[in-house]
DNA sequence: GAAACAGTTGAATGCGCTTTCAGGACTGCG
DNA sequence: CGCAGTCCTGAAAGCGCATTCAACTGTTTC
């Protein structure tokens, strides 16, 4: 492994001008400069990441914490993080916490030690513990707001709202919301809109875990609703509970409406398709990581800033008109 | 942030001391270690790990790199190494290369610089170029083969001829099979295993784009073979050629059957949902990490050992008897 | 009771790099 | 022509840790 010493040797350089040569090319000679980035190319010299960070106090690594790597909505904030990342030349870790609130704060802080700063996903964490880790070092939050932190969110807001007018345009007037888990920061902040509409009555259904499973469990009780319309938490619910009708005979959308939230891939590729709120998960990751930079090289001054990411309806065939009932 | 140095002033020893106190614990007095690992705790000490990499020559960081996280398959894989790698107090670096196999190369080597082995799944990087990576580092294959380096991979031809089995034991006695991308490595694998059932006669349909759309492109290329069952190399194909049959009006399983590969979440969201061959891809990622861990501690003696993990026929709803023609 | 020994410890060294710091080569000015 | 002011450059310090090595302690053996 050549090493930054055998680069300036091989170019007839100090080791300080080699440095400075490849990390601030401008502090340098042209021809100098030259010199040294062929010989690097030549002897093909990685810089060692560790020294550099142990050097100069940046680790180059951003760190990402999330709750579960399997579940797509967070792969698909992944891989914008990590997209962003590799633009600026970092790399990224990743810890998944496997969806244990109570792990999630030591791993959090083990991670801390060893990035310039943490994207974190962490819909169930403790405000309290939350901050405590801002304390420690950048972080962005995303899908979660905390006073005083960076974050960026969603307009579920505006979700909901666009989803209920939709429903409402097609006749519906009593719709059932199946709701995720109750600890989780964008399910009160959807509940907060699901009185936004004028002429929609929403009946709550209380909350669920945010899989298959429970829409399969929900379906029932949103039937008892009585209402022709059910708004769900995320896709895997929704998908849930279209299976759940399916196996009933309630037929979507004929007789009962379906709408859900993320977009998720399988959500184009049932039939009938799924009409839901489009998350734009990756644009987020991206945003989180350049959130991150800033905040780095800018200080703490509006270290507060938080982005809320517009969504959209996504209009397919899983809603249709209202059933006289 | 405390140092380890900090750590050993509170405790009255030295940093030396401390050190082996907290990496080698049975080579310092019960009494000392003690007093050690509870000024550790007090001062809230966290190992710097860009430190350690440099003076030991061990990142403790494991590489990752994969071509898509946002695919479901990857994004298992990276689940079970990273589990595993957090087992054995390692983090891990990912790296998403966009599918795009000529980057791949240069953001393997970058890694490689900076972690202690690489899980890599590549499905299309030549050989050559993932033998001139190996000579550089420890690195483990997963779902894929090259003569001479440490792998795991699944037994598909089993899952091949577990479908095949099935589908002639439903009387299907043709069977049109959906290849994916030509240039990958479990692709020409599992192709190898379609003549090893006696009694079923394989029409190859070429190979597609290894997504939805790929399915619904082969749909009708599939019919036109005149076979009673499609055979798809991965469940994404296969919900697209679903996708397609149904809206010809097919019927599936009355008049077709399908059969996936790889059993991701969404095959069982669907209706009729998918008779597919389940393959251990988090269990994969365990085990490549594990066998990573062996490769650095054993030298290159047994370096080429390959695992390959047994696969599973979940029979669903997607398949039934065949139609008389 | 002396000698050989296994078990512990701390001082010192170095990992590869960035970053001061002070000096050297130039420039432009008076 | 000399001096202040600019640029570049290299020597050296140090980042936080693991690890070698020599010294020291307490045991065992003959």
């Amino acid at each position: 492994m050549a090493t930054l010493r055998d680069v300036a040797e091989a170019a007839g350089v100090s080791p300080a001008t080699a440095s400075r040569a490849l990390s601030a090319p401008e502090t340098v000679t042209t021809a100098r400069r030259h010199r040294v980035i062929e010989a690097a190319e030549r002897l093909g010299y990685r810089p060692n990441r560790s020294a550099q960070a142990l050097a100069s106090g940046q680790s180059g690594h951003v760190g990402l914490v999330l709750p579960d790597l399997a579940n797509p909505s967070f792969a698909a904030i992944a891989k914008g993080v990590q997209a962003q990342a590799r633009g600026s030349r970092q790399s990224v870790l990743v810890a998944d916490t496997d969806e244990d609130p109570r792990a999630e704060y030591a791993i959090v802080r083990d991670l801390q030690a060893n990035v310039d700063g943490l994207v974190l996903c962490s819909p169930r964490m403790p405000e309290d513990l939350i901050r405590e880790c801002a304390a420690a070092g950048p972080i962005v939050l995303v899908n979660r707001e905390v006073e005083g932190l960076p974050s960026v969110t969603f307009d579920s807001a505006s979700g909901v709202a666009q989803a209920l007018q939709h429903l409402r345009a097609l006749g519906h007037r009593r719709v059932a919301y199946v709701g995720g888990p109750s600890s989780s920061w964008s399910d009160a902040h959807r509940r907060r809109a699901l009185g936004s509409v004028d002429g929609v009555e929403v009946a709550d259904v209380g909350s669920h875990r945010p899989v298959h499973q429970g829409g399969v469990a929900a379906a029932d009780l949103a039937l008892e609703t009585g209402a022709t319309a059910v708004l769900c938490y995320n896709d895997l619910i929704a998908l849930g509970v279209m299976s759940r009708l399916r196996a009933r005979g309630v037929r979507v959308p004929q007789d009962v409406s379906v709408v859900g939230f993320d977009d998720i891939a399988a959500a184009s590729y049932i039939s009938p398709m799924l009409t839901t709120v489009a998350i734009p998960l990756t644009r987020a990751g991206h945003e989180a990581t350049t959130l991150l930079d800033a905040l780095r090289t800018a200080g703490d001054g509006d270290s507060a800033l938080t982005l809320r990411l517009p969504v959209e309806l996504m209009v397919r065939e899983s809603t249709g008109p209202a059933t006289p009932s």
